[in-house]
DNA sequence: AATTCGGGGTA
DNA sequence: TACCCAGAATT
């Protein structure tokens, strides 16, 4: 028997416990599942759209996005039909951007190549940007009731409690197993709500930190239980460190009162923020503080800008999960009698907008942040 | 196998 | 603070 086989039959599930654990399961799902919007639709695109916006977003955090996206873009030609600007509009706050762009690729793929239909299978989804294994399955197990499994934070923190299964969550030993464990787990009658039955647990009760074991329908099962410290499982994910990362931002401004206009550069499609408006700013990634000011200095006078002295607006810091930016922000006014047409220097497109056209353009928070500076000053 | 992608909830 | 979230793509 090969290790890995044998790792596998070492934790595997006998059929009687299959069968208690999905009863128990089920039942506890169906008196204790929470009302969720995207809960028992029938709708494939809906169901889609929500596994999408769910990728390492917490739920309280979606609600909002997935009714604002469904207003906006009721139906998958909706969807493939619309401009990626009006896309990133409504993503912009979510994070992980390419989610968005991959979902509107993915809207005109299945419109204008899979007849409208979202495909049902597995391994059909996964063809489709931004749907992985997690996704794949949960969209087939949900919306078509495809007898699939689905491995996410939730499951294999709930599997490996179950089974007392140390190591690496992520080490691709460990994910075969889990994958293997929930292929056998998962109903056959009720994999959509079996495999939500699994997160919810997870997300509930079998939570990180302080598990609420007491209320578990299936602790009789769990051996991390028997055991005395079901937080011990799973061990904790290493994690990259965040790298430090320097920026210099300008808020640069023509007119003032109804007639004030932002200076604002979209951000290429790929990499950090794709997609997304900021004001223009430059990147010291050897995090020299000092160069950040000339250069951008320099950059703005490459763009055909006179403007006036600086205004320092101070420095700000923005954590993302893998870097740690600080942001040197100022504020310049514009000397010219007109704003420039464009500021055709820059590589990315350019705009000039009034606040209220700012306050709906996609940006990030760290620029939210910026502007809030600004506003102070 | 490791890294790159955000932003926020939570203890 | 540190951890983690209904992960996927890329290198």
């Amino acid at each position: 028997m090969s290790r890995t086989a044998e790792i596998a039959s070492e934790h595997q599930f006998s059929a009687d416990e299959c069968d208690s654990l999905r009863r128990a399961l089920l039942s506890w799902y169906a008196h204790h599942k929470r009302e969720l919007p995207w809960r028992d639709i029938g709708d494939p695109y809906a169901v889609w759209v929500s596994e999408i916006m769910l990728q390492q977003t917490q739920v309280a955090t979606v609600i909002d996005y997935y009714h604002r996206w469904l207003e906006r873009f009721p139906t998958v030609e909706d969807l493939a039909r619309a401009e990626r600007e009006d896309v990133m509009e409504l993503w912009a706050g979510l994070g992980y951007y390419r989610r968005a762009r991959f979902l509107h690729e993915s809207a005109a793929v299945v419109v204008d190549e899979m007849g409208g239909e979202v495909p049902r299978t597995v391994k059909q989804l996964k063809s489709l940007k931004g749907i992985g294994p997690y996704t794949a399955g949960a969209i087939a197990s949900i919306a078509f009731d495809e007898p699939v499994p689905v491995v996410d934070g939730n499951v294999e923190r709930v599997l490996s409690r179950l089974r007392a299964i140390s190591g690496d969550p992520k080490a691709t030993a460990n994910q075969k197993l889990y994958w293997a464990l929930a292929g056998d787990l998962v109903d056959p009658d009720a994999p959509g709500d079996f495999n939500q039955a699994m997160m919810e647990l997870g997300a509930t009760i079998c939570t990180p930190q302080s598990p609420t074991c007491m209320l578990c329908p299936v602790r009789e099962h769990c051996i991390a239980f028997a055991e005395g410290e079901p937080t011990e499982y799973p061990a904790t994910a290493k994690r990259t460190r965040q790298r430090p990362m320097t920026v210099g931002t300008s808020v640069v401004v023509f007119g003032t009162g109804r007639a004030e206009r932002f200076l604002v550069v979209k951000r290429p499609p790929d990499g950090l923020l794709g997609g997304l408006w900021e004001f223009p700013t430059v990147v010291d990634e050897d995090g020299k503080a000092s160069s950040v000011d000339a250069y951008l200095e320099q950059c703005l006078a490459t763009a055909g800008l006179e403007t006036s002295e600086p205004n320092d607006l101070g420095e700000l810091v923005h954590h993302f999960s893998h870097i740690r930016m600080t942001i040197r922000a100022e504020a310049r006014r514009l000397d010219t009698e007109e704003p420039p047409e464009g500021a055709a220097e820059f590589d990315q497109p350019v705009d000039w907008v009034s606040r209220d056209e700012l306050e709906r353009l996609p940006m990030s928070a760290a620029m939210r942040k910026v502007l809030a500076l600004y506003e102070q000053a």
